[in-house]
DNA sequence: CAGTGGTCTAGACCACACT
DNA sequence: GTGTGGTCTAGACCACTGC
């Protein structure tokens, strides 16, 4: 039983100098910290991926604030999909796996029908191997150049239809031990295999989506002519803190599919 | 002072053939009611964009309710983007309008850099004429086919580079009397002046997204080769209660921009 | 200063799930 | 029934804005 302090900012010494001070916030309202405290739990791995957390009136007794004010902090982390409410049954740690889409952060849809039950995709794992950081792969899961990366491709297939071509590249050292055996072992998304077996949850990506033509090889992946207009979608997903953990590249077929996004 | 009367729903006499019937909820808590109120006004334009709605206290005595259940109506609306809170100065309707990024809808950013001061595009406005509603066309507006729809026809260029080409229809009734001369004669986003002109506020969009070749005709728009991928992106934009009010195609270049999308 | 939204509390009751 | 999250209330106080 952590028995937590939290801090209320007392009242903030001003100085002279506060107009030019950086527009720091210095205030942090209860439920933030709360939020904090809650999140350091999840990422030390307290409360794992599936399970549920306490419920709301023990995290209020074990934080010593109201109801009112967990509620509040762990209403933000559902949004953000960090943690997921069931009425009657509690609060659950959200996992890629048991999840109702099979790929939370795949956006490509069939055309036509709004949002069926998507038909499983055939998954063929062509290459997994150590290589070093690149530029590109540095940057994006910022290490230092040629530190050892895993790098991940796989072709993932509709209806006996090569679809989708994936790059992925993976920190060493939190991925070490992965090899192709063990993907093409597991049933299920892959985020998910990274969840249960190296304890690392992708919470939020971020995509950059171009038009390109592939190269030759690419082109043979995925049964297409050099010619053809693919989709390049490049993501960093992240774990918890903003820390990223995936720099990956997918091409996408969308002769038949599209890539669905809502704005609002 | 609409003195507005809110049911709260009495016990539901059940049946024996409960276990038969649909998953109705037949359960709407106190602030979804007032939910649909506010919206009610905003609809119908008791409230106009940019304008302060009455403050939450006024809004509790109005309804008939505590301040915190109108405080998570308005919050729920906050989060769809429909009102915009301001600390210390009331709540306002959101509009297209004022609004810190230029094209609130538009997620094609340059290459590089994260969130910058993006630079302005110029317009130019190739066509607006009235036509009759193809198929595509009267799928996505949900009207006959054949009604009467405008056509518009434009360009954004940066820095003098023609980088999207837009095609959209807009249903004939609410649009009557939009010319190409108005729409070259208003700064500003496109959808701020259907807000201010012809009181149509997009809500909240869809977007279906592909890599395509341009045509003839399009690829000298865009003065780029036929033989170039492009994004097509192609949206239904919806006003209040889901009502599709706008259908548009665009074809981006992405040589020096990308689609920027955020997962979570 | 008054008025606004933002936070926090405490308590009551409701809807849902399991046992 | 018991325990969970979900709703609703009433009141106090805080932070921000503008007069």
């Amino acid at each position: 039983m952590a028995s937590t302090p939290v801090f209320q900012s007392e009242s903030s010494p001003s100085s002279d100098f506060s107009s030019f001070q950086a527009a720091v916030p210095a205030f942090s309202p209860l439920y933030q910290q709360i939020k904090g405290l809650i999140l350091q739990s999840l990422q030390s791995g307290e409360w794992k991926p599936g399970e549920a957390i306490p419920s709301e009136m023990d995290l209020a007794a074990r934080y010593r604030v109201s109801q009112g004010t967990v509620r509040k902090a762990i209403d933000e982390l559902s949004t953000e999909n960090l943690l997921t409410r069931r009425q009657g049954k509690g609060t659950f740690v959200t996992t890629h796996a048991e999840e109702q889409v099979q790929y939370r952060f795949l956006k490509l849809v069939p055309d036509g029908r709004d949002m069926p039950a998507q038909e499983s995709a055939q998954r063929t794992i062509i290459d997994c191997k150590r290589v070093r950081a690149g530029a590109d792969v540095s940057r994006a899961l910022r290490l230092r150049s040629g530190e050892p990366v895993l790098h991940v491709r796989r072709v993932l297939s509709y209806a006996g239809v090569p679809t989708i071509l994936e790059d992925l590249w993976l920190p060493g050292a939190p991925f070490k031990g992965l090899t192709a055996e063990r993907l093409r072992a597991h049933r299920g998304a892959m985020y998910a295999l990274f969840e249960t077996e190296f304890g690392v949850r992708m919470v939020r990506a971020d995509e950059q989506i171009r038009a390109v033509h592939p190269d030759e090889e690419q082109a043979r992946w995925l049964e297409v002519s050099g010619n053809t207009p693919l989709l390049s979608v490049e993501r960093i997903a992240y774990t918890y803190h903003d820390v990223p953990m995936e720099w990956r590249r997918g091409l996408y077929r969308t002769d038949t599919r599209h890539y669905r996004n809502t704005l609002s």
